[in-house]
DNA sequence: TTTTCCCGCCAAAAA
DNA sequence: TTTTTGGCGGGAAAA
């Protein structure tokens, strides 16, 4: 009955930018990665977020695979947070390696792998040789239910993963990715799906700051390199960055983690109808997400999301003054993106994110910004 | 043009 | 049954 989406007739300029899912995570996490949050409700966060719940489907899908959520119930999640993804990773890896060396004969082995705790210990049974009429079909049932599960969002992603963690790849693009996880020779347009989905995967992703885009040394083709796990130092890890596609002119991605990505702001491709300063709202909140974390991680080898819990080091402080200053006059132009009411939420908690945080450390450095109030008093 | 990937139909699991 | 999950691929924005 009722039509939910779009409304509003005239919306000129669509942007799908601003509906990425790689947004939506980085918006997913804002709103929830906080410690007094230990549940999250999908209707909840379908209606803050401004989303239909399928898409919520799809983040959490993969979030879960690499530890930031857990399936509690219908509809709840238990929120772990990015403190989660070390273990993930690591029993990912675990798996990885061993599936490599045992046996090969399955490309994709979706092997019942629901980690930790006992399970519901199912059948297991395959012995005995009358079936009879049910047994067949019982049998024909789970082989359905095991399909589907292999196919899952979830399994993908963590074949994915499974994938770039043990690749002696320096990048992966994402229809060698689907080949591997695939067949070898597969039917064209199930190959494509496949890579339809590791580009959600791969959104969500980078969104979490596990991997991040570049391009191939030599073919300049898109791909994707594994930024979790730097667990040793820094050998020689990172590659310098191909040559070629520098002169390109086009947007390029640091060697680091510093991966700015200045939006263009295209909007309108005929005329200018904007009446407002619409502008940023997506590449921001998303570099908002980076810069945080990058100036986090102080002696820590990495950090994961935003807002992780640990005091920053003081020397890189002014910088921090700067984006902070750079956020405050963001936030106040800010527009509406999705619904309205969910991103002042969301710029909300950010402001008090960076408050508390930068609070912080002027606070134990000592160092005030020359020109401005940092912030005006937050008041609720 | 190719690459990226959002949208939402609709079917499979759960309640 | 209804509701919750979530494959799947068309087709359009972005590069």
């Amino acid at each position: 009955m009722a039509e939910k989406g779009e409304s509003s007739g005239r919306h000129y300029s669509y942007s799908r930018k601003q509906k990425s899912l790689g947004l939506l995570c980085s918006n997913f996490v804002a709103l929830y990665n906080r410690e007094d949050v230990e549940t999250v409700g999908l209707d909840d966060a379908a209606v803050k977020l401004g989303v239909e719940r399928r898409r919520i489907y799809d983040i959490v899908n993969v979030m879960e695979s690499v530890g930031v959520l857990t399936r509690k119930a219908k509809n709840r999640y238990l929120w772990i947070g990015f403190k989660g993804i070390p273990a993930a990773l690591e029993q990912l890896k675990e798996e990885a390696l061993k599936e490599l060396n045992g046996l090969s004969s399955e490309p994709s082995a979706a092997r019942a792998s629901d980690d930790e705790d006992g399970d519901k210990s199912l059948d297991q049974n395959e012995d005995d040789g009358e079936g009879r009429s049910c047994a067949n079909d019982i049998a024909a049932k789970s082989r359905t239910v095991l399909d589907r599960k292999e196919k899952s969002l979830g399994q993908l992603t963590q074949n994915f993963v499974k994938l770039l963690l043990t690749s002696n790849a320096e990048t992966v693009s994402l229809d060698e990715a689907a080949r591997l996880l695939l067949g070898d020779g597969q039917d064209p347009s199930h190959m494509r799906t496949k890579v339809r989905r590791l580009y959600d995967i791969a959104n969500v992703l980078s969104s979490l700051n596990l991997i991040e885009k570049t391009y191939q040394c030599e073919t300049r083709k898109p791909a994707f390199r594994w930024l979790g796990t730097k667990g040793k130092h820094d050998t020689s890890v990172t590659v310098a960055l191909p040559p070629a596609a520098q002169q390109l002119g086009k947007r390029m991605f640091g060697t680091e983690l510093t991966n700015l990505d200045i939006k263009r702001s295209r909007t309108v491709p005929s005329v200018d109808k904007k009446p407002f300063k619409t502008e940023l709202p997506n590449a921001v909140l998303k570099e908002c997400n980076l810069a945080a974390q990058r100036q986090l991680q102080g002696s820590k080898p990495f950090v994961f999301g935003p807002f992780s819990p640990n005091p920053p080091n003081e020397e890189a402080s002014q910088k921090k003054i700067k984006e902070a200053q750079d956020f405050e006059s963001f936030a106040s132009s800010l527009s509406p993106t999705y619904h309205s009411q969910a991103l002042h939420d969301l710029f909300t908690h950010y402001m008090d994110a960076y408050n508390s945080w930068f609070a912080q450390i002027a606070g134990s450095s000592n160092i005030q910004p020359s020109s401005k109030k940092s912030f005006p008093s937050r008041h609720s």
